[in-house]
DNA sequence: TATTGTTATACTCTATAACTATA
DNA sequence: TATAGTTATAGAGTATAACAATA
């Protein structure tokens, strides 16, 4: 055996994560987006009302953080702020965006059906359901 | 649905190995060590013959990372680095070491334990060879 | 009082390039 | 020629603290 550590729940999420993480990055160029900016772009989709904070909450992203990502969509034109209020700001897509984000869907979903195929078959439909258990309704986010 | 990106399996596997390796990052500080320092003394274990190089080589860090790492472990008296030729350094355990691995042992352990129980039982047999299948054998790692 | 958007900053982890000495 | 160990540095990504303005 090549590593010792394998058999091991924890380290394997985390080498597979790392590795799979690479890969979506690599594809992403392709668009010129990160994979935080790609999620978002991802997120806001068919929203017309959604904030900074609350893409945050949901993706796991600080507040503090969501400012130069969304200053670098913004510097692409391909999103927008609109008021809701006088504090709160919704975040939209350009037309730009709406272009943009029609290929990083293609690049995504060619990303996870490449993924799910290096899934031996008898695994496959467990994956999903299996991470989901780890992070989702978990009460310590809470 | 709370999380509309949840269902992409490279996005959970993102979500819940960040989540994760938090948890374990915090266990671990009860034995002052960090995830890559901890994976270092679980494979050093049982060996008197192993290089810096090849710990890189079989945990993905790089040469060059390793030298900190190790000084790190240095400084805490928990390896020693032992001359093979005039070139290579084999890094074992210190008796201090060695104690330190028995209580890193236990908090892994009972982090894997803990892991596997938050995943249903129906998926849970399928977990690790899921995970492994995305990163080992990797032709691109060759 | 809690929340939004923001600025500034620090910290960890990881990647890259270069060098010397030895296999 | 390739590899081991090392130094120095740069870049992401993420976390924390604080602030003014508004809900």
């Amino acid at each position: 055996m090549r590593d010792p550590l394998s058999h091991l729940p924890g380290y394997a999420l985390r080498r597979a994560a790392h590795v799979i993480m690479v890969d979506l990055s690599t594809r992403l160029q392709a668009v010129d987006l990160k994979l935080s900016e790609a999620s978002v772009l991802l997120l806001i989709d068919g929203r017309d009302d959604i904030t900074s904070s609350e893409i945050g909450r949901i993706l796991d992203i600080q507040r503090a953080n969501m400012v130069p990502l969304l200053n670098r969509l913004d510097a692409q034109k391909l999103i927008q702020r609109r008021p809701l209020d006088r504090k709160s700001m919704a975040i939209t897509l350009t037309e730009e965006g709406k272009k943009r984000l029609v290929r990083t869907k293609a690049i995504t979903q060619a990303f996870e059906t490449d993924l799910l195929a290096r899934i031996p078959q008898e695994h496959r439909d467990h994956f999903v359901p299996a991470l989901n258990a780890l992070w989702m309704a978990d009460s310590s986010t809470a």
